[in-house]
DNA sequence: TGGGTCTTTATGGGCGTCAATGGAATCGAG
DNA sequence: CTCGATTCCATTGACGCCCATAAAGACCCA
């Protein structure tokens, strides 16, 4: 139970810029043992990745896919490693959030992080909620193909 | 006898809005051995699937079939991981139900439990019945076309 | 088979603990 | 000394755990 990031939880930012990390994600962070949080800007999404030794892991797996003189390694190296932060962990739980991680976001004063399994990202509510319709969507779709395939996710029960 | 959920069940919520999984339930759960209750929203469905590592499993057998951080993965993970929760469950059996699950479902004060082999559903109980006769008028027309189809071998259409 | 008892399950409520949040105090670099 | 950051303490409300009770059913025995 507490070795994935899952739901969802909206959080707010006090005057001091601060805003709790949901209980739950702090445990599975504890977990994984990480010191601070490790975040990046999503490819192509208004949001951050955040994680902890099982996040990085999964950049470096990316990341050794390519050869580390092509292009791909190039820009994928840049925005997953060079634009990323550590942020502290405060005694309560807290973080605080830096300034490109508010402009990538639109986050004002309200933020949501959404489990991802070995991951969570963080969002600007209203954002998520549309990110969110649509990848319900999308989701659509995919179970359409599976479950021609025998394999269906909160459709028929099988047996 | 008890690694299947069947048959279904209404329970009340209580002022604290608490509901008690039924016994027989509470017994398949058990011997699955998961720490706490896995739900996610019933895709096109106003339920919430709920069950333990089997479920659980469904949802990683599908991202599985995904590279992580491709476009696929994201939406996907952002419906199944971002809106499942894991629902604590107290020493008699009790469970708490979330504002976004009681939205999905309809659900104010009375809430019924549906099995369905390797997981459960959790309904409002007028949808249900609803569903229900939904579902009858459908197997009416699975009949139809079995006894119509003689000895042939091959498969039925699932829904 | 009928009656009585014990067990289990669903449900209600009291109370302590923890999480989220706010604010004060402390620390450190310039 | 000052500003910002970091740690420490306080508040409040939600939630988890414990115990109580009622109703239903299982079980036993004559």
């Amino acid at each position: 139970m507490t070795d994935r990031f899952v739901s969802n939880f909206t959080n707010r930012l006090d005057a001091k810029g601060r805003v709790s990390i949901p209980s739950s994600f702090r445990a599975v962070l504890a977990k994984d043992g990480y010191e601070g949080l490790y975040v990046h800007p999503a490819l192509d999404l208004a949001a951050f990745d955040a994680g902890g030794h099982a996040l990085r892991k999964t950049i470096d797996d990316i990341l050794a896919r390519f050869s580390p003189f092509s292009e791909e390694w190039e820009s994928l190296s840049t925005a997953l490693n060079g634009t990323s932060e550590v942020l502290k962990i405060d005694p309560e739980g807290r973080i605080m959030l830096s300034e490109a991680l508010k402009a990538h976001t639109g986050i004002v004063d309200t933020v949501t992080f959404v489990g991802h399994g070995h991951k969570f990202q963080i969002w600007e509510p209203q954002r998520f909620q549309a990110h969110l319709d649509a990848a319900k969507a999308k989701l659509r779709d995919v179970k359409r193909a599976l479950s021609s395939q025998a394999l269906s996710p909160g459709g028929v029960a099988g047996a």
